[in-house]
DNA sequence: CGAATGTCGAATGTCGACATCTGCGGAGAA
DNA sequence: TTCTCCGCAGATGTCGACATTCGACATTCG
């Protein structure tokens, strides 16, 4: 785990996330205080905090009095938050078009590959590895902090609620040209392109994702 | 206020509010729990909660071991904030631009007036308060959940930085005309063209702040 | 006299206990 | 049997106290 710079905070939303991701936290499930306080041998007080930080984050919503539920987002939810961060993204990098020089390109082209290639070996973390970093290195040219900041939060957000889908959404070739796509687009250096271009990027996925959970009607 | 629905923490966050309004915290200023808890007659618990809350919203930073202190935004983060809320309210607006009809066209051109008014009586107040519902009446057109909870959040935390200096940036004219432009633009129906005015409305006045910042140098 | 160091006060981090509220389940009456 | 009401766990909300850490002042040594 990651090193424990300061505070029990930092430490118990690490081990939320990692509840999350093994899937022992579902969309819908409350998360109890007193149980992640044992678990973790802490008091109440770091747990909530933590919790606190969670639902700044969308991935946790509080009710007052009941308690902290993992987000349950409506597939019109989903879309649009997929729709926000291809937004979000699509300007960062069409700010920051001309910081984006040969060797940049050339990386993310490997990045499209070695996706791929995962892809087709069902190396699933890998794959969602590479993709992380593919639009890490996209979005991180920018140098706008507050725009950064909320590309990252929403896209922290998405990972840890629909990253399972992720290998299931398109076929290895789909993922390559998919990518390989936004970086010809950037070497055009064309902004608009590269705007809308990202845009219907999540677009796309956003769909897909948000048809997985038609059934699931929990509106309120 | 707004009703005290259940907890203390809305409270407490109400008042945090109030206090940034009155200018009696000022950016830089340390918040001090232990103060906060005996001027309201509660214990640190949530008040640590409130202040957890405005670090998510980016009214306050927070230094582990140290404290909570009102942002400080450097110029190029005040740009950044500027930016990135004109690319919000934007698309947002873009989204819904078929959801305006002559009416709401026409409500916006009376606070346009309105503002100019307000603008010329020295009350700052009002106008304030009808700029805000004119950008509110804007980007709440536009039905994506996602969207609006970052516009919002940024709307508010400029709101509360900086809405001191709001009347004294432009002259009563300039007030009229920027935002009967954007009226002009919503009427042509062409999404780009809106898009773009949005976002060099905020541009401007971004650019326009910061320079009222450029002494304070604070880096870390 | 200036700089490094030891010490003290104060603010944050954490804890355990109590207060309050929610939702469930059982007992009793129509 | 079924509806209503009451009371009981168990959860969150709040509190006061203790532990730990940071910043500043005072002291001491070069």
């Amino acid at each position: 785990m990651a090193i424990n710079k300061s505070t029990y905070k930092d430490y118990v939303v690490t081990h939320v996330y990692e509840r999350l991701q093994k899937g022992e936290l579902n969309p819908g499930d409350q998360v109890l205080e007193s149980h992640l306080a044992t678990e973790l041998g802490l008091s109440r007080a770091p747990i909530r905090e933590a919790l606190q930080q969670l639902v700044g984050d969308g991935l946790l919503t509080y009710k007052p009095q009941i308690g902290n539920f993992v987000a349950a987002l409506s597939p019109k939810e989903i879309i649009d938050a997929y729709v926000t961060r291809g937004l979000l993204e699509g300007f960062a990098v069409a700010e920051a078009l001309e910081d984006f020089i040969e060797e940049d390109l050339e990386d993310l082209e490997d990045y499209c590959l070695l996706m791929e290639k995962h892809a087709r070996r069902g190396k699933q973390k890998e794959l969602i590895e590479i993709g992380t970093e593919f639009h890490q290195l996209l979005f991180n040219k920018s140098n706008n902090i507050q725009l950064i900041e909320y590309t990252q939060r929403l896209s922290h957000k998405l990972h840890l609620l629909f990253y399972k889908h992720w290998a299931s959404l398109y076929t290895p070739e789909e993922i390559r040209d998919r990518h390989q796509e936004l970086v010809c687009v950037l070497r055009s250096k064309e902004r608009p392109l590269v705007e809308q271009a990202l845009r219907e990027h999540y677009n796309e996925t956003g769909q897909k994702v948000a048809r997985l959970y038609e059934d699931n009607e929990e509106g309120e």
